[in-house]
RNA sequence: GCCUCGGUAGCCUAGCCGGGUUAGGGCGCCUCCUUGGUAAGGAGGAGGUCCCGGGUUCAAAUCCCGGCCGAGGCUCCA
């Protein structure tokens, strides 16, 4: 007798020798889950145990399903093209994609309607999906028959003595699997992109032309997921950072160098004097350091030699700069200009300090990936014994300034040493330990779930990354938080214990917003341009039914501008319509009418941007409205 | 850097496949009329190296080759 736990929440009792598939109702279920491991739904039943069934709502069950997608898609390639070879097609965050080695040729949008066809027509065969345990060495014969290299290049890399074959129809990938019982399980799909990879991601390998898809159980699903891709599109920041006039990236002056205009000058500005003023209040101190620096500053800090390709380097009367790629040395010569007790730490400074790091061409993209970027840099120096609170004190810190930013939800990663190869990293096990204990800890005392990455740790120290979740569900890295125990040693950085001896401070680097540059560009797209009122370049723009209310909108706009708010006058002789539309497609919160009323009565009209017209108000309580909002930061 | 796709006025775009009058439209800009009460008032005008170079052709925005630039990926990362 087994006990079956549907994806409803209903337990069911199955027994005999059938399949796990065939004690269920119709149509439930995906994949199913014995003992901790997914396996086929057409798997045997077990003698006795529990077994949970997923489908589409779990992660798992979404994997499965995308799985057995790509092997779809992978069969209706081979159908098409014979003579493809066959690479790697894994499930992905959202949806599946499959690589293939087609020699010369790329798909184009015709082949991907072709190959969605041909998808269509082996979902509509329904066939059945079959799992097939053989040696590694049957399997290399078998994928040497079949002309598939790069299966083959796999399975002699593997250590595994046997290999599971997945096999429907004619055509058979080597996969670990689970996979859906049948094709007939896929129903609503779609492919979205290609691209080129490289086999395995290696420069030098073969390219191979990659195919993206994602599917649903529900034809509902898919539709919302299109429309969310489509959202992202309209939420685009380069598009929208043109259109509010917040930047441009010229070629004159170089590839992902940004110009900010006038209205993304002001919104890095407030940005910016929010976390530095938060900073100051927690205990950071302000400094400030120059964009270049001597080549012997990047010798010592190691960075000429593993970081040089990202370097800009000049030389100027037969010595050596470097444009900064990074402040951290800068703050270390701070640090060291005098002799410092354990009673002095911890030592927090901080800087909004632009830096310059050479990256290749392909990868720059907007605001998001560019070679000159400001962060909101900080480092901290303290003892082993003050860590923890340290690190505690960063995380709120960070909490508290994704919030007020209107970000909610967040992925936390914590990335520790490789235990199988200590000797890749600086510092000791001893310091290790305790670093990572610390981070940890830190991360459970205020309740922060996590995911740790063993081996993900950089050479120099343990780290925290905190992923950001938007108001349409994308991740984006901007928070870390990392230990060093690398630059002390470098730059002999120490404290004078309670016995009386030097010691090693422990430093942390951390950077809360990432950059301004690559924050700004997320939070255009969270916002999709449309900034709460604190963060907006306009506030309130005064616009005058006619010109004969000139002088009253000029007197209306002093009054607010005096007041200390961001405003414009729109004084151009166009009909109010006009000016209405044009403000509420620039995005700005509030646009202050004035007509012959009001102009009679000393008051505004008040349009609040995609809500409307809030009648008309005493200038004075249309200020104190905006004071109180401001001052909520929503 | 590599692969794919693209490049027509400040911006968006038609034309390109099947070469053939002065390259068409919209936004914006300028001038004039209009002074309008909450998402486009009207008329007129200016504005183009059709990315660059070469080739094919009687003829190239259109076809071919090379280059430059951009986008989407790969890779890397804040």
């Amino acid at each position: 007798m087994v006990r079956v736990k549907l994806p409803s929440g209903e337990w069911i009792e199955c027994s005999g020798a059938g399949r796990i598939l065939d004690c269920l109702p119709k149509g439930v279920g995906l994949v199913a889950k014995v003992g901790g491991q997914l396996v086929d739904l057409t798997s045997p039943l077990p003698e006795e145990g529990e077994v949970e069934i997923l489908d589409f709502d779990s992660k798992e069950g979404r994997q499965v399903y995308w799985h057995t997608t790509s092997h779809v898609m992978a069969q209706a390639v081979k159908e098409l093209y014979p003579e493809a070879k066959l690479g790697v097609g894994p499930p992905i965050e959202e949806g599946f994609y499959y690589d293939f080695d087609v020699g010369d040729k790329a798909f184009t949008p015709e082949d991907l309607k072709k190959i969605e066809e041909r998808m269509k027509d082996i979902i509509k065969r329904d066939l059945e999906i079959k799992r097939i345990v053989m040696s590694r060495e049957e399997a290399i014969r078998f994928f040497r028959e079949r002309n598939e290299p790069y299966k083959v290049e796999l399975l002699e890399e593997m250590e595994e003595e046997t290999v599971s074959i997945y096999q429907q129809g004619d055509f058979a990938d080597l996969c670990r699997g689970p996979h859906l019982p049948s094709t007939g399980y896929v129903k609503h799909f779609k492919l979205l992109s290609t691209s080129s990879a490289y086999w395995r991601g290696v420069e030098t390998n073969p390219v191979m032309q990659r195919i993206y898809g994602i599917s649903f159980p529900q034809e509902e699903l898919l539709k919302r997921h299109l429309e969310m891709l489509e959202e992202a599109k309209r939420r685009d920041h380069r598009v929208l950072g043109a259109k509010l006039d917040l930047y441009s990236i010229h070629e004159e002056s170089g590839a992902g160098l940004v110009l900010w205009h006038p209205k993304g000058a002001i919104l890095r500005k407030i940005i910016a004097d929010f976390v530095i003023e938060e900073y100051m209040r927690r205990g950071y101190q302000l400094v400030s350091t120059p964009h270049i620096a001597r080549g012997l500053l990047w010798e010592i800090s190691g960075h000429m030699g593993y970081y040089k390709e990202n370097m800009y380097v000049f030389e100027k009367d037969g010595e050596t700069y470097v444009v900064k790629p990074m402040n951290c040395p800068f703050h270390i010569l701070i640090y060291k200009t005098k002799t410092r007790s354990y009673r002095d730490l911890p030592i927090r400074y901080a800087e909004l300090g632009t830096v310059y790091r050479y990256e290749r061409s392909g990868t720059l993209h907007g605001l998001l990936r560019v070679r000159g970027f400001t962060q909101d840099d900080g480092h901290i120096f303290c003892t082993p014994e003050q860590l923890e609170d340290e690190i505690l004190g960063v995380i709120d810190l960070t909490l508290y300034i994704l919030r007020t930013m209107g970000f909610h939800e967040y992925k936390v990663v914590l990335s520790t040493r490789d235990p199988e190869h200590p000797e890749k990293y600086m510092g000791t096990d001893e310091e290790w330990r305790r670093a990572q204990e610390a981070l940890a800890k830190a991360l459970e005392k205020r309740g922060i779930p996590y995911e740790e990455a063993p081996g993900e740790a950089v050479f120099y120290g343990p780290k925290i990354d905190i992923k950001l979740v938007d108001a349409i569900g994308r991740t984006w890295q901007c928070t870390t938080i990392q230990i060093d125990f690398n630059l002390p040693r470098r730059f002999n950085v120490t404290y004078v214990g309670p016995d009386g001896k030097e010691h090693y401070v422990i430093m942390i680097h951390r950077a809360l917003l990432g950059s301004l540059e690559r924050f700004i560009g997320v939070l255009i797209e969270h916002y999709a341009g449309d900034f709460p009122l604190w963060l907006a370049p306009v506030q309130v723009r005064v616009m005058p039914i006619s010109d004969k209310q000139l002088d009253y909108a000029r007197k209306v706009y002093q009054e607010l501008k005096d007041a200390g708010f961001r405003v414009e006058l729109d004084d151009r002789s166009y009909t109010i319509s006009y000016k209405v539309r044009e403000a509420e497609e620039e995005k700005i919160p509030y646009m202050a009418i004035v007509g012959r009323r009001e102009e009679e009565t000393g008051t505004v009209s008040v349009r609040r941007r995609r809500v409307g017209d809030l009648s008309q108000m005493p200038l004075k309580d249309f200020i104190e409205k905006l004071k109180a909002e401001i001052a909520s930061r929503k």
